[in-house]
DNA sequence: CTGAAAGCGCTTACAG
DNA sequence: CTGAAAGCGCTTACAG
């Protein structure tokens, strides 16, 4: 016996509070105007039959779905894992929920698979993790379908589509700057691929902060990488080898740097002493490994968060309200065993 | 200018196509008995149109919601992100939705959040990460609303509630042959936390696997963990001090495992020659350590794939169509270069 | 093989 | 401050 079937609706409510399903709408929707005495009828009668308003009837009626979609391509990145949980607190907070997509980035009918999402649920709005927020396919049928959006980290900010993100480039001046303070004065570093745009921005701020403190660059400290593994692994062997050796290596991201770890516990040095590492991400991973690797957090469940308070603003402001742009959230440097005393 | 509020309906596509929109309906929901000539003309209309049917519509008339849930506790599982995956792609071949909801296993109002997610969306089924599988709250909240649901990888079954699994025994014992196979003998192992069942099942088939190639088992190689990297360290570090030390350590799962080789690596051991580690799960950590681990990868895409299968089929069997019960999933061993020969 | 009617459970726009 | 009416876009159950 399914008790789905015999679930209140409004119509139960407002014959057991004596008013009018309009009164309930109103009570439920938190709509002002409602005496208070009824308003506490028709709660009590609410709590009485545990009564729930129903997404669909709602969506179909009011055209809002309460649904917020993320749009989300490698599943297994720490950043895409830290915006859904990120998301999903606010959103139960909210009384909204979170309906996720995994889509490749490099799909021929991705316009078409976005498309299709949107006009089947009808979200409110769309959180985009990269690289999907740079996809011009994803992007175009948003705006066709008239869905609010908001991109997380994109590589460039676009007039009008609202963005969040942190400073790289400051966050990796200030871990440089930390380096430095310890005795660093040969630090090496290993760059993320070109087509992402925190690459650059990473490599900017650690020139900034080597220039900022007088100590030259020798250009055969600054290796290649993709952010994976094995890159940051392949860098640390040519860095490795170099004379005089590198004291400290900056990984741009956590997963090479754990390749940098690996690399030289292969050759047997002792760590850290023989040689810092830091990353950039706190994956999970980074403090799973010996030694654990000091980072730099990045602001994502506040960026989450905000991203979802954003959309239901918009929503509320009424179809196609405009979002507010572009903002740059505080990151933390998390200090852990990877550095030592030059 | 929005195209929302001009996106095509059933409405538009019956008068183009010159039918009712009871045909339309049939066309687009692909039931039989439609004459072939009257489908291709629909079917040119809704292709005309962009129609795509709307989900809160269909919901509220026809009592599906096409929506199906994700219940999880810890969103940093590697587990949890497989098990997403799996589960949105075959979303997407059959035309539902993911909606996850990041809950933790001990709220007091538990079972509250799961009756309010459940009677706002209406979700055809939910599948249940563990540990969240075994929560009573949970169970009970569903099984009073009427929600189908898949357990994954719960700690027991439960007649009439269907549960998707692999076989954690034979896997724990496959991989312990295969160390023996590679000469080892005094082979140790770093238990998982005793409220998780998985734990106790890989004990079981080393043991099983131990006993059967006549080997004995020292008391002292076995030591307790809690799945968790800080665990596998200490582990290791009184296992090395052990004479004769262990040639191989049989660590519960992949994080243990990455502890061990933190251990081994940080008293100066040459890896793999020095000592032979094994993990469990195919962390995305697991590839991206040196030595490589050498583990089990669970069929968990599989299992997500199969979960919203039975959901998909419960729900067009009508409601409390009942699902298949308790289902074993083949595994995998995955060798890497964390196993030398002894 | 096809369609006219009723209704799912809400919200909107409008009155009073 | 409150309510009666209409309608959102579909599917169900029933005819023919």
């Amino acid at each position: 016996v399914s008790t789905r079937s015999t679930a209140a609706t409004i119509v139960d409510v407002a014959r057991l509070a004596g008013v009018s399903i309009k009164t309930v709408s109103r009570v439920v929707n938190q709509e002002p105007g409602v005496h208070e005495h009824t308003r506490a009828q028709v709660m009590k009668a609410v709590e009485a039959l545990r009564y729930r308003p129903q997404q669909s009837a709602r969506s179909l009626a009011g055209g809002r779905s309460f649904l917020i979609g993320l749009l989300y391509y490698d599943p297994s990145a720490a950043f895409v894992g830290s915006v859904q949980q990120g998301a999903t607190l606010r959103c139960r907070e909210l009384g909204c929920h979170l309906v996720v997509e995994s889509l490749h980035n490099d799909a021929p009918d991705l316009k078409q698979q976005v498309e299709r999402m949107v006009m089947a649920l009808r979200p409110d709005g769309m959180i985009l993790a990269p690289p999907l927020c740079d996809n011009a396919d994803v992007l175009a049928a948003l705006s066709e379908t008239g869905t609010p959006c908001v991109q997380m980290s994109p590589a460039r900010d676009t007039p009008g589509l609202p963005s969040l993100r942190m400073d790289d480039r400051a966050a990796a001046a200030e871990l440089t700057r930390r380096l430095i303070e310890r005795g660093h004065r040969r630090i090496a570093f290993v760059q993320g691929p070109p087509e992402q745009s925190a690459s650059a921005l990473r490599l900017r701020g650690y020139r900034e902060a080597m220039a900022g403190a007088g100590l030259e660059v020798d250009p055969a400290w600054i290796r290649a990488g993709d952010f994976r593994f094995e890159s940051g692994r392949a860098a640390a062997q040519a860095l490795l080898a170099l004379e005089p050796r590198p004291t400290a290596v900056f990984a741009s991201n956590d997963d090479m740097a754990l390749g940098v770890l690996a690399a030289a516990q292969a050759q047997g040095l002792r760590l850290p002493q023989a040689l810092s590492v830091v990353g950039f991400d706190d994956a999970p991973a980074a403090e799973l490994v010996w030694p654990a690797l000091t980072t730099v957090r990045q602001p994502i469940a506040a960026m989450a968060r905000l991203a979802v308070d954003l959309i239901v603003q918009a929503r509320r402001a009424g179809h196609g309200g405009a979002l507010a742009e572009h903002q740059v959230l505080p990151h933390a440097l998390i200090e852990r065993n990877s550095v030592a005393d030059a």
